[in-house]
DNA sequence: CCGTTGACCATAA
DNA sequence: CTTATGGCCAACG
C-alpha cells in the first residue's frame, strides 16, 4: 500500500459524485473534482470517465468549464453525449455550449447558504 | 519500477 | 479570440 487509496477507489469517488447529478443538469469536470475533494485535480475526473466502461454513471453530464462537451478521441462519441443531454431537456446554443448559469448542477451545501442574495435585492 | 497515456482548469500575454 | 505554462494523479504494459 504505498498509497492510501484502494485500488478503484478515487475513481469510484469521483463516479458517486457523477451519480449526484440530476437529470437534465451539468457539471464541470473541477465541479466534480471539488466535490469530490480533490480540488486541481479536475484532469483526474476525466482520466476517471475515460476509463469508465460499464458503470452506471451519467457521464454525459460532465462537460467542461466552458460549457462544451469536451473533445474526444472517439467520433461520434461528442454528437452522442450532446444527445443524450439534449434528451433530458439541457439546451446547446448555435456555438455548441450550454449556459452554465442555467443548467449547472448546484448542490445545496449547508456552508454555501446566505451568500449573495443577502444583499442587492431591494427587498 | 518506468514511461506513456489521458473526457481539464486558471492565469498571463 | 489564440498560444503558452504550471498544476497533478491513476491505470496499464
Amino acid at each position: 500500500m504505498s498509497r492510501g487509496t484502494t485500488r478503484g477507489e478515487t475513481y469510484a469517488r469521483i463516479y458517486a459524485q457523477i451519480r449526484r447529478i440530476p437529470r437534465g443538469r451539468v457539471a464541470t469536470y473541477g465541479q466534480i473534482a471539488r466535490l469530490a475533494g480533490m480540488p486541481s485535480h479536475a484532469r483526474l475526473v476525466g482520466y476517471a470517465l475515460h476509463a469508465l466502461s460499464d458503470e452506471n454513471v451519467p457521464w454525459q453530464r460532465v462537460i467542461n468549464a466552458r460549457g462544451e462537451v469536451s473533445p474526444r478521441a472517439l467520433p461520434g462519441a461528442q454528437g452522442l453525449q450532446r444527445r443524450l443531454l439534449e434528451g433530458e431537456r439541457v439546451v446547446f446554443d448555435h456555438r455548441g455550449r450550454v449556459d452554465l448559469q442555467r443548467f449547472r448542477w448546484r448542490p445545496r451545501t449547508v456552508e454555501s447558504r446566505t451568500q449573495r442574495a443577502e444583499d442587492s435585492s431591494s427587498g
